[in-house]
DNA sequence: TTAAGTGTTGCTCT
DNA sequence: AAGAGCAACACTTA
């Protein structure tokens, strides 16, 4: 579920709600999700730290902090981050609590304890040690760059959207949300698509990582308040075109399932 | 009731 | 060597 969309609206969450916070301690409810330091570490090294900025790449946010360095937050498959209120108990699956004075803190809830959380230097030599592709939102990531990826890909487009190394951010949903926007089939060898189809797809991209921010994505009713014409709310068994009522059809690629439209995504 | 499906990453196998 | 398959996990649905 974390895909892009959501990860901005968790990083907005830090920026409004966090930001100038001191931490005044670190609870590690399950050590499982923290890589690379322990718990007792890690909460020694953020005591005292001040949450200076947030921001994201790809699927991964960064909580950076004031004289340098950061935490690194990926949420796996369902983890999430909620600001908590004084006095307020932690969520359940809390595996993770930043507190904050007044008794505030910022909780990562992470159900299936898929997902971790670290801490990095900086968030630029992680994205590089990770090699992460372009953020798909990044404005330096423009057309030519992205019709660049795809002339050099061999593999079906959904393959290549979700491939982190390329273009970082889009998940098994998202990919094939663009794809229905952008009436692509998911299988299409992405070094085949035309100039015109893969500037279709850059703008599908665009646009719908972009409206499902702006409707609030990541949070609980964040999938009922995407706009008609979405696919995701029918992305399920039995479910149907939002354009043409068409049963969708699903595939399977590398052990992730696939949704489309047979009638407006043909091969 | 047991079994399969879900979502991401990283590892192994071919 | 690219591509498939699976493990990690907890929960839901068939």
């Amino acid at each position: 579920m974390p895909e892009l969309p959501d990860v901005e609206i968790f990083s907005r969450l830090v920026r409004n709600h966090c930001r100038g916070h001191v931490i005044t301690k670190a609870t590690v409810l399950d050590p499982g999700i923290i890589e690379g330091v322990s718990g007792r570490a890690l909460d020694q090294r953020l005591r005292g730290r001040r949450i200076e900025a947030s921001r994201r790449h790809g699927k991964y946010l960064f909580i950076e902090l004031n004289g340098g360095g950061a935490v690194a937050m990926h949420f796996g498959t369902n983890g999430s981050l909620r600001f908590t209120a004084e006095g307020e108990a932690d969520p359940p699956y809390t595996r993770l609590r930043l507190n904050f004075a007044r008794g505030t803190g910022l909780a990562y809830l992470n159900p299936r304890r898929i997902g971790r959380v670290s801490l990095c230097e900086s968030p630029d030599a992680f994205i590089a040690h990770l090699d992460l592709g372009p953020d798909a939102l990044d404005s330096a990531f423009d057309l030519r760059a992205f019709s660049a990826i795809l002339k050099e890909s061999k593999p079906g487009i959904k393959a290549v959207l979700m491939d982190q190394m390329l273009i970082a951010g889009i998940g098994n949903i998202y990919s094939d949300e663009i794809l229905f926007q952008a009436r692509i089939n998911p299988d299409t060898p992405a070094n085949r698509l035309d100039t015109k189809r893969v500037a279709q797809l850059f703008s599908a991209m665009h646009d719908t990582l972009e409206t499902a921010i702006l409707c609030g994505a990541g949070s609980e009713q964040g999938a009922e308040r995407l706009p008609k014409g979405f696919l995701i709310p029918q992305r399920r068994k039995g479910g149907h075109c939002p354009g043409c009522g068409t049963s969708l059809a699903t595939g399977k690629t590398g052990g992730r399932s696939s949704y489309f439209c047979p009638q407006c995504q043909p091969h």
